[in-house]
RNA sequence: GGGGAAAUACCAAAGUGGCCAACUGGGGCAGACUGUAAAUCUGCUGGCGUACGCCUUCGUAGGUUCGAAUCCUGCUUUCCCCA
């Protein structure tokens, strides 16, 4: 793997760049949208590689590994080809559910022991299973093991769970380089920074983490609860730790604006739910502000979805038709959110990249979040 | 023509003397959602008020009772059965 920085904006820590993969290229920042489940919910690829300009996904190794089971995805060739995505992917480690799935899984030194919420068997996540499942998947970037505390987590629990992610960070990359990969092309594994909302911990999980000379570098256990403005302290915090060379991918982040935030303070990936998630129940984020298409208000209102949006569905379909989906329970109205969504989202990372090789990318930015925080 | 049953909020449907402004569904309105146990979840849904509360409601007009959606009588409407 290779990444190259193209730009730095000189008024923000905002960068641009290239990441180069077993599966093609990547460009900085990026948004990169989920597929837990070896699906981006609601999207065909067709639609995902042409319209929405995804350049890679995210899948889960919790998810895969209890359905449909490594086996099956090894004997499919890897998930690139269970799933027809030839573009890159990465798989989160299942250390997310061990944060959302609280009550059904215990901590030990060993590892994280799990009930699957779909039958209730017993299982074990290890640093070094975690890596070995997603080898099986074939992911091009493969994500540690760690422990996502809660943004609530005071100062004593904070330092021993990032102790305890930091240990098994040890045991996780131990086990990355003695291992091959299963589809012969290259894998490269990318560390967990941890810490909560503590400085002095996220700038010790960032020395520890970049002290194994890692492909690229994750920032975990942001927006679980704790307010955006100290998700943005952390980022400026670890900035001037982070070396230029590495790209920084902030975990499950987030609102357009945290993202635009984010970017400013250095930050070059992110993945969340939210554009699916969100799209699913009826909300879509424009350019405009945000819109809840189940409000009363969109009745009657027969302008485009979005009229500046880069999505075919945004001229094709009205504000009231798309209401009318969802309010008959339809499910292309989910559909054509979580696409719209979607294009959205890579449309502002790649109008950010634009504004930051032109070099004006803060004040884009400070004017584009004033609209985007504007609801509809 | 005779006999029987029923009328409850937007719809359906509980409730059959005080715990009823009225269970529950649906519909409607609004909110939430951040490395997906989510096409899910939450709240409100007679009026006024932040709230304690006050006012008007269970086909309609009266009556009984300290008190009625609930009991009685007339009327209206609907449904069923027999001619």
């Amino acid at each position: 793997m290779n990444y190259s920085i193209l730009a730095n904006d000189t008024a923000s820590k905002a960068r641009c760049g290239i990441l180069t993969t077993s599966h093609g290229e990547i460009q900085t920042p990026i948004f990169m949208p989920v597929g837990t489940i070896g699906t981006v919910k609601g999207v065909l690829h067709r639609d995902l590689e042409h319209d929405v300009k995804a350049q890679i996904i995210l899948g889960n190794t919790y998810h895969l590994y209890l359905r449909p089971g490594t086996e099956i995805i090894r004997r499919a060739g890897g998930l690139h080809k269970f799933i027809s995505w030839d573009k890159p992917i990465l798989t989160d480690s299942g250390g997310y559910q061990v944060f959302s799935l609280t009550d059904i899984r215990k901590l030990t030194e060993a590892g994280c022991e799990f009930r699957s919420h779909i039958d209730g068997s017993k299982h074990l996540f290890t640093p070094e299973n975690v890596v070995d499942i997603q080898r099986a998947i074939g992911a091009d970037i493969i994500m540690a093991l760690d422990e996502c505390p809660p943004g609530t987590a005071d100062y004593d629990y904070a330092k021993k769970s990032l102790q305890l992610t930091q240990r098994w960070l040890e045991r996780g990359i131990r086990h990355f380089r003695t291992t091959e990969p299963y589809y012969g092309y290259e894998q490269v594994f990318f560390p967990i920074i941890q810490g909560c909302v503590y400085p002095d911990l996220r700038r010790a999980a960032a020395e520890h983490a970049l002290s194994f000379d890692p492909e690229g570098i994750a920032i975990g256990g942001l927006a679980v609860g704790e307010p955006a403005e100290q998700m943005y302290e952390m980022l400026e915090v670890l900035q001037p730790v982070f070396p230029e060379g590495k790209p920084r991918y902030l975990m499950g982040v987030g609102t357009p604006v945290n993202i635009l935030e984010a970017i400013a303070r250095g930050v070059d990936m992110f993945d969340c739910v939210m554009p699916t998630r969100n799209g699913r129940n009826a909300t879509i984020f424009t350019s405009e502000g945000i819109i809840n298409l189940r409000n009363k208000k969109w009745a009657d209102d027969f302008s485009p979805l979005d009229p500046h949006g880069a999505s075919f569905v945004d001229s094709a379909y009205s504000k009231a038709y798309l209401r009318h989906l969802f309010v008959a329970g339809e499910m292309l109205g989910p559909q054509i959110a979580s696409l719209h969504n979607l294009t959205f989202y890579l449309w502002l990372v790649e109008e950010a990249r634009k504004h930051i090789l032109q070099g004006d990318f803060l004040a884009w930015k400070n004017s584009m979040v004033k609209k985007l925080e504007r609801r509809l």
